[in-house]
RNA sequence: UCUUCCUUAGCUCAGUUGGUUAGAGCAUCUGACUGUUAAUCAGAGGGUCGCUGGUUCAAGUCCAGCAGGGAGAGCCA
């Protein structure tokens, strides 16, 4: 019977026999084994009677070597642990070549190096902490919506509509790529493919999952989503986690305050349960800011940020507010803006980064942008410029949100689709939402890893994934 | 895809105006020590200076191309 760790550690009792299997992080004078098991960030010390150890078996205790350990807790004998275990017997389950071991945590790997090795950087405490946290906003996600009664949707992986308009999409297809079927015209012949038509891997279960909210109510979906668009960015993945939430008879304010009270939760969730791993994170962006200039480093620590994030309401303008504060801002009266700043134009990062970073220092949520650059299911607003779209964005993350209010109205959504080419005869069953009993309804994507990003403190969107998907790498 | 920076030992990095045999710390290996906390101490091994070409008496150093990576931008979540 094995005893996880971190139940050691919390045990307030001592002196008792345990099994504990993990992996050495250190061995210290042939002596003082620091184990881990993953269960928690902290390393429990196992302590040898090293002068009747086996010599033989004692080499055999490296740096990341399997080991199952027999014995009693006991009050450590020395400071730096509450408790430790004085080892009856241990056992090597599996060797580790320090010679050929890629990971020596000594060498203080840099997170670039450890992503060339990332089957083997859950072994670090950076990474351990970051897939806990990640595990733990992700069970967050799906606590929050059962509570409140949604159905968990599961909405396809391979899809046929290429109308979605949301960017390039992956090919799914079982045809030869050296020698496809033709048609008489020389073009692709899909009908001859696996599904009889072109398919490629989502990039959205937004649609469907307004189908599914039509009658079911209150839905969610939380799905890998794919983007084969060649963006090399530290924020962007393609193949990444979208959570997508649809509710039908909610207004747009109604959509704003389900998106706060949502990423609320799930902060929360993470202060309460990974704590440990949450501070060891802090610590790690403070030292790394200690890099930085004074004035690019943060105000406030992680753990401040994130507390400050549940504890306060995010600041919510339109994009008719947001332009007249630019138009007043420093940068932009001094011309520091890359880009111009006009009632029409959208958004860049830069702006966005001055309004949440600079001007408001906190989780600014933009509405009713020009229907021009959002998309053609956006509700359109009584002045006929605008659309009932709504952007959150975080500090350092930029957009964590994007949802909408959904045209429910058929004669204005087939105009829109006709405005802007999307071909309506294919999406027929998404306008029959609209034929049979349409009511208003809204919805937003929340990009999970983007959460993770803000959550973790992490700066790199490949290191709070396990096996980062992005152009040029598919390794591991 | 664009801009910009980077690529030297297993890792993190030095390497001067181009000039003998390319260095350090850590890791690894060998030995010592033994209540350590990234243990410590002594010694040893370890290099196609990203790749290809060019300039030069001479290239880690200068130039060009290519590859990979970082940061920023676009697209977006």
């Amino acid at each position: 019977m094995r005893t996880k760790i971190k139940a050691i550690l919390l045990n307030e009792q001592t002196d008792y026999e345990v099994t504990i299997k993990g992996w050495v992080r250190s061995f210290r004078n042939n002596q003082f084994i620091a184990l881990n098991d993953g269960s928690t960030l902290n390393n429990l010390q196992i302590v040898i009677d090293f002068a009747h150890a086996d010599e033989s078996l004692l080499k055999r205790i490296t740096t990341g070597a399997a080991l199952e350990i027999k014995g009693t807790v006991i009050a450590s004998q020395g400071k730096g642990q509450r408790v430790e275990v004085k080892a009856a017997s241990v056992t090597v389950l599996g060797d580790c070549s320090g010679e050929e071991y890629p990971l020596q945590l000594k060498n203080r790997p840099s997170l670039e190096y450890l992503r060339e090795i990332a089957h083997l950087r859950f072994r670090t405490n950076t990474f351990g902490a970051v897939f806990r946290v990640r595990h733990s906003l992700a069970y967050a996600i799906h606590r929050f919506f059962n509570e409140k009664g949604f159905v968990y949707l599961h909405t396809p992986i391979i899809t046929a509509s290429d109308a979605e308009g949301a960017g390039e999409m992956f090919r799914v297809s079982t045809l030869s790529p050296e020698n496809p079927p033709r048609t008489e015209e020389g073009a692709i012949d899909y009908k001859e493919d696996f599904f009889g038509r072109a398919t490629n891997l989502t990039v959205s279960g937004q649609l469907e999952a307004e189908l599914g909210a039509m009658s079911l109510g209150e839905v969610y979906t939380f799905g890998p989503t794919f983007r084969a668009e060649n963006s090399n960015t530290a924020r962007h993945l393609a193949e990444f986690w979208m959570v997508e939430p649809e509710v039908a008879f909610n207004d747009l304010k109604d959509n704003m305050d389900l998106a706060e009270e949502f990423i609320q939760y799930i902060i929360g969730y993470a202060l309460e349960h990974n704590r440990e791993d949450l501070e060891f994170l802090t610590q790690r962006l403070a030292e790394e800011e200690k890099a930085k200039p004074q004035a690019e480093r943060s105000e406030m620590s992680l753990i401040e940020k994130l507390e400050f994030v549940l504890n306060n309401k995010f600041e919510r303008i339109t994009y008719t507010e947001a332009i007249d504060i630019l138009l007043q801002s420093k940068p932009y009266k001094k011309k520091q803006f890359q880009y111009e700043v006009q009632w029409g134009a959208d958004l860049q990062s830069e702006h966005e980064r001055y309004l949440v970073e600079k001007h408001f220092k906190k989780p600014v949520i933009v509405t009713d942008y020009p229907k021009e650059f959002k998309s053609f299911y956006m509700r359109l607003n009584d002045d006929g410029k605008t659309v009932a779209a709504m952007d959150i964005l975080a500090p350092g993350i930029g957009e964590i949100v994007g949802g909408s209010q959904r045209e429910e109205r058929l004669d204005k959504l087939q105009q829109r689709m006709e405005d802007m080419h999307i071909p309506a005869e294919e999406m027929y069953w998404y306008l029959d939402s609209r034929r049979f009993g349409t009511a208003p309804h809204a919805g937003f994507g929340l990009g999970f890893e983007r959460m993770v990003l803000f959550v973790t403190g992490m700066t790199n969107i490949r290191d709070v994934i396990p096996f980062p998907r992005t152009p040029k790498n598919a390794d591991f």
